[in-house]
DNA sequence: TGCCTATTTGGTCAAATAGCCAAATAGTGG
DNA sequence: CCACTATTTGGCTATTTGACCAAATAGGCA
């Protein structure tokens, strides 16, 4: 056991914000290039608040960070590490 | 978007399946030896049955697989790339 | 066979989650 | 200051999840 119970929340917390069709598109987005709330939105096709809160749950995970310029606020990734979740995930679907 | 709608739900359901403190404590325990229901209920100190269906749920994400023998029903790995889950949710939590 | 141990399954309840709409906020530019 | 655009927040409902207990199953062995 390397971790605390403690820990285990923690760290579950952080894969729980990734656990969703939605925000695991996003990340995948952020991956490539920093966007704003309402482009995003224009590619998901959900409500724009339901969007925002997709994307306040990773920010609050520290897997993305925001930063408003003009009149938008753009999300990107902290941490590209995340992207071998998808080689994983995907080798694990293929077993 | 490199992937379908669908398949990022494949995929989500793997990171579910992991996002939960104690499915990721057993599959670090399950990263390092096999191990029987009773024993990581032991180790845990939930109910069995709690145990029982957390191991389900991480077996039908295809992430473990268990062998009966004997007695007992024993759980182990099928993809160690999971662990590198633990060190980029780990470094994270750090930033 | 019948008991025992290990495991899974079903029921129930409380809590967390996801989505939508409407309303609040924040900043820009006329 | 006002209107407009972008974003966030609050309220609500439906659904899913996690935990426990009790009951059902599955094998092994006396």
């Amino acid at each position: 056991m390397k971790f605390k119970k403690e820990n285990y929340e923690i760290m579950a917390d952080v894969l729980k914000a990734m656990a969703h069709p939605t925000r695991m598109f996003i990340v995948e987005v952020l991956n490539e290039r920093e966007e704003c709330v309402k482009d995003l939105t224009k590619m998901i096709g959900d409500d724009i608040s339901t969007v925002s809160k997709h994307l306040s749950k990773l920010k609050s995970a520290g897997i993305i960070t925001s930063e408003k310029r003009g009149n938008c606020v753009y999300y990107k990734l902290v941490c590209k590490c995340v992207m071998t979740f998808f080689s994983c995930v995907t080798s694990v679907i293929e077993k």
